[in-house]
DNA sequence: ATTGCAATCTAACGGTCGTTAGGTAGGTTC
DNA sequence: GAACCTACCTAACGACCGTTAGATTGCAAT
C-alpha cells in the first residue's frame, strides 16, 4: 500500500533530483505541452523511466499530482514577485513596475515549467484542484492589485485607471507569451522592457 | 455507413437549427468550458439529445468535429474584422483601431462560443487539426499586422513600435478576457473602449 | 546474517473512451 | 405502395484509462 509523500517539494540544494522531483518536472512539461487530460500517467511514467503504478508511491492520484504542480507554479510566482519587491524598494514607479513584469516573466520562463503549466491548465482543471489552490492564486493577484494601487496613489498611474481590469489585461498579455515567446532565442530582459513600455506608455505617438 | 456531411456550416436564415448545427453549438460550448480531451462524445450527444453513435452521421470523427468548430471560430473573427474595416474606412486612426478591437471582442462574446473555443483549444489541439486551419489563422493575424502597420505609417503609432509583438500582447489581453469578462453583466462597448485606451495611451500619467 | 524500509515493478481490475456495423422509423418520390 | 433517403438508435468492439494489491529489489542498520 502506498505511503504518504515522504519528502517536501523543494529540491534540497544541488543536483540529481530524486524520483518525486523528476515526476513533477516531467509531468509539468507534459501538462504544459499537451494539457492535463491529454497526458496519461503511463506517458509520464515512461518519460521518467518508471512504470505507471510506481507514480502512486509519490502521489495519491493524478489530481493530486496536478495540484502539486499548480501549487508550485504559484510559489514560483510569489517568490519572484517578492524578490522584485525587495530589490526595488524605494525606486521610482516605473522601475518598480518593470521589475515586477520582469519577475512574472521570469517565473514563466526561467524557473521550470510549473508556472507556465499553472497558467495554461488552471482554467480547465478539476474543480477540486481549483478550490485547493484558489486562495494562493487570489493572494498573488492581490499583490499585483496593491502594487498598481500604490503606483496610482503616488501619481505615477492615471487617476482613473481601472486597476482590476488593467491587471487582467496585463496578465493576459504576459501569460499569452507562453504560446509564442521562445526563451532560447529572445532575451528576456529586452522582452520584459518592451512589454513594460507597451503598457506604461501605450502604442500611440 | 455514414455519408459525408450533407449540409453547409452556416445556418440558412431564421430558426430551428438542425442536428448538425446543434451539435456544433453544443460541442463548442463544452470544448470551451471543459476542454477538448475532457469532453466525451457521449456528453455532447446527451446534451444535444442524441446517442453517441448518431454524431457520426454528421461528423466523421471527434477530430473533424473539433476542426469544424475551430474553422468556424476563425470565420467569425474574419467576418467581424471585415465589417469593422468597411464601417470605418476613411475614419481617423484611433477610431479604426477601436472598431477592430470591438470587432474582435464581439467575435469572442456575441457570435456563439466558436471563436472563444478556438482561442482556448487551438494550442493543445491534435496536430492534424492545427495544420488544417493554421493557414486561415495566419491570415487573420496578418490582417491585424497590416492594420497596425498602416496606422504606424500614418504616424498614429510610435515609429519604433514592434508590430509583431504589439499584436501578440494585444491578442493576449483581449483573448484572456474569455476567462473573466462576463458579457451578461458588463457592457461590451465600454469594455472595448477601456482596452482600446489602455493600449493606445498606456497606464501612466 | 537478519531485519526493515524505501522505491519500484508486475499484473490485473473495472470503467470509459472513440468508433463501427447494422437496424429502424418517418417522410418524400415515383 | 414500393423504393428510397434522411436522421437517428442499438449494441458492441478493442483500446486505453486511472488505480490497486502484492511481489521484488537494493541498501542501511542492527
Amino acid at each position: 500500500m502506498a505511503s504518504p509523500s515522504p519528502q517536501p517539494d523543494a529540491l534540497p540544494a544541488g543536483e540529481a533530483p530524486d524520483g518525486r522531483q523528476r515526476i513533477l518536472d516531467t509531468a509539468a512539461s507534459l501538462f504544459l505541452e499537451r494539457g492535463y487530460e491529454a497526458t496519461s500517467l503511463r506517458e509520464i511514467a515512461t518519460a521518467v523511466g518508471m512504470k505507471a503504478g510506481s507514480l502512486y508511491y509519490h502521489f495519491a492520484s493524478k489530481e493530486v499530482l496536478l495540484q502539486a504542480i499548480l501549487q508550485r507554479g504559484i510559489d514560483v510566482m510569489v517568490e519572484a514577485n517578492g524578490e522584485a519587491e525587495a530589490a526595488t524598494r524605494g525606486a521610482d514607479a516605473r522601475t518598480r513596475f518593470a521589475a515586477h513584469v520582469r519577475a512574472h516573466l521570469a517565473a514563466l520562463f526561467e524557473h521550470g515549467p510549473f508556472t507556465a503549466a499553472h497558467v495554461t491548465t488552471f482554467r480547465t482543471a478539476p474543480p477540486a484542484v481549483c478550490e485547493a489552490i484558489v486562495r494562493e492564486r487570489d493572494g498573488y493577484e492581490a499583490m499585483w492589485s496593491e502594487l498598481l494601487r500604490a503606483l496610482r496613489q503616488e501619481g505615477a498611474l492615471a487617476a482613473d485607471l481601472p486597476i482590476g481590469l488593467a491587471r487582467l489585461t496585463l496578465f493576459g498579455a504576459m501569460n499569452s507569451s507562453i504560446e509564442w515567446f521562445d526563451v532560447e532565442r529572445g532575451e528576456l530582459d529586452s522582452f520584459a522592457e518592451t512589454i513594460t513600455r507597451q503598457f506604461w506608455s501605450g502604442m500611440s505617438t
